[in-house]
DNA sequence: CATGAATGAGTTTTCATTCAT
DNA sequence: AATGAATGAAAACTCATTCAT
């Protein structure tokens, strides 16, 4: 690795540290320089602008998120399969908490820039759960839906994560998620009548 | 309503559009005077600070939140329960999606600062989440993580109809979204075995 | 006048003197600033951009320069007219040096963001000569060639007062550069052979 | 020409033609660099400094063409040489713009370093002019003025030129100049009343 | 002879905020 | 209740230049 090569990854880890902290506006080019022990301009070498450094940071950790999910080994069925990105995604956010709460905080800016839409975790699922739906192996229903039903109960247990409302590493509960996902996807047709508001 | 409570509405209603299309940072208070026609220091003689406003927005927003969902019909089952606060967040949403927004991408820098705890729509539906548990009405299981699944299930539903995955008001989906939270929580426990990773 | 007003003129007055002498690129905003004894940002008050800044002093001075030649009194014939121009210019040169200079030094960056073709100096010096030259007062001629003459012979006499290598206020020349100007509007056909470069 | 000579040649042509199009400040030297295909500190291996390289690229052209313009044949009367020298200066223009333009642009900034005065285009006509007016070749003027005069005219040109006035090469208007020029230095003593301007 | 990496000083500009009116 | 003018601090970024290789 040349001493340049070193130079940019300081400067990743420690702008994607300081981006999960505070956010990426709160966080200057003289903080991320700062923690990279350089001075301002030298990180212009290695990134063409704030915006270009947040970009790359965000693509390479949300590109390798899909790829790593894909990379899921695709035999078994569903469940073991859902079982297994469910781990996976746990396995990820624990190992590396910073990234995940930095693809978090930043998706709003960033997912509009992503052309390639295929490398997306977010569309990995939906692809799986899609096709899962169309060949039967899960009840009729919005594949939108479903992907959000299941995102949103892994991703959620992440937050509260990081809020430290869960107390262990997020691995612990991954059983507990794919069960509940998988009781979420295959809920029956609802047939109860809300309660109405006071008042 | 006096010319000054009227400004401070001008100043709220805009800022909020702002905050939820390009988040708190990236809005100037020029940006928020511009929105509500007035001029810059105007802005100082409603609110003490560019945070005060802020916080008054997040707050005001999160509280009336947790408020109305408190104000869901106690009586019934969990499940009308359930449904109603449903709901009623889809209804919030549909009402003002700018306001939804505001709260789901700011949470992240507010929430410390909330110490009144009972109040926050979190911690309402975690307390009737984790009575439901102690009083048999749901298997037993960690209350935290029930809460986090059902949080999950809705915002996400919420974050997709934000990004154009869903094509519907979020109301129209609210049905689904709590028969989804109702089977996630009654989930049997886990007996799969996930899938291995490649390689 | 108001506050704000003469703090304007003081920023004009500042940046004038100071791009005559070393140049607009090589004048800061904090240069300005300290001629005009306020702090950098007040100028954004004033002008939108440094650019801003500059086009305003640029073209004021150049649309005042034309609109002032045009005002040369209309009756006399065409020898008078030039004479009272070129006396109007050398007057403008020695009342405003420093406007002059820095017309001179700035138009190569200016005079494409003119669109206003008429009230430009050049336009109605080109304008009379051209009328002349159709009406038969001067002989048949290319009429750009004619404004280029008389131009250049009066503002390359300004350059030369410039750099101190005419004594006199610019003045003192006028009857001198309009004798030659006219003498040169009315140069017969040329009938001589250029000598041959040595080697 | 060694590896060396040559780099540094591709230096000068992209500087050049840099420095005519935005001028010396506005390029830089990355801007350079990049012209010649090199990396920035090489160009430090050819040139001290930036403003070292302005000045040998501006001097060598400037001396150059006093040079030149003394080559011209001594022979012939002053009618003739004149001719000669505008026609000289004209095909200097046409065939190397860019430098014309550099120097046309520059010399404010750097004909205040010159200490050699005698090799200077405008030396070696004012040399001509008064050696003529004293020797009674031409009516007694100021020779400074007369030297003024017949660059101005040229001069002036050229910068319609540059702007687009001229369509054809500006030798096509050398006879032209050296008529004007020729007139003009001869221009009887005026007799002519300004006429009287507006208000 | 040339490069990759870095730097100190500086650039223009924007920010939240204050003050006199 | 609101404005015009101003400010201190900081933002992102560029510049000419140097140094080790």
């Amino acid at each position: 690795m040349t001493r340049g090569e070193q130079t940019r990854q300081r400067i990743i880890q420690g702008a994607l540290r300081l981006f999960a902290e505070k956010g990426v506006d709160a966080t200057s080019i003289r903080d991320i320089a700062g923690s990279a022990a350089i001075t301002e301009p030298a990180i212009y070498r290695h990134f063409k602008s704030k915006e270009d450094l947040v970009w790359e940071i965000f693509w390479s950790g949300y590109r390798g998120f899909g790829e790593t999910l894909r990379a899921v080994e695709a035999q078994g069925g569903l469940r073991e399969r859902l079982a297994a990105m469910i781990e996976t995604i746990c396995g990820l956010f624990d190992r590396d908490e910073a990234l995940f709460r930095f693809l978090l905080l930043t998706q709003h800016g960033q997912l509009g820039k992503i052309t390639e839409r295929e490398k997306s975790p977010v569309q990995v699922l939906h692809d799986q759960l899609a096709a899962a739906i169309h060949g039967g192996a899960l009840p009729k229903q919005d594949a939108e839906l479903a992907t959000s039903t299941v995102l949103g109960i892994v991703l959620q247990a992440a937050t509260f994560k990081v809020y430290g409302r869960l107390g262990q590493p997020l691995s612990h509960y991954a059983t507990q998620l794919s069960a509940a996902c998988w009781a979420a996807l295959n809920a029956s047709a609802p047939d109860v009548q809300p309660a109405r508001r006071k008042s």
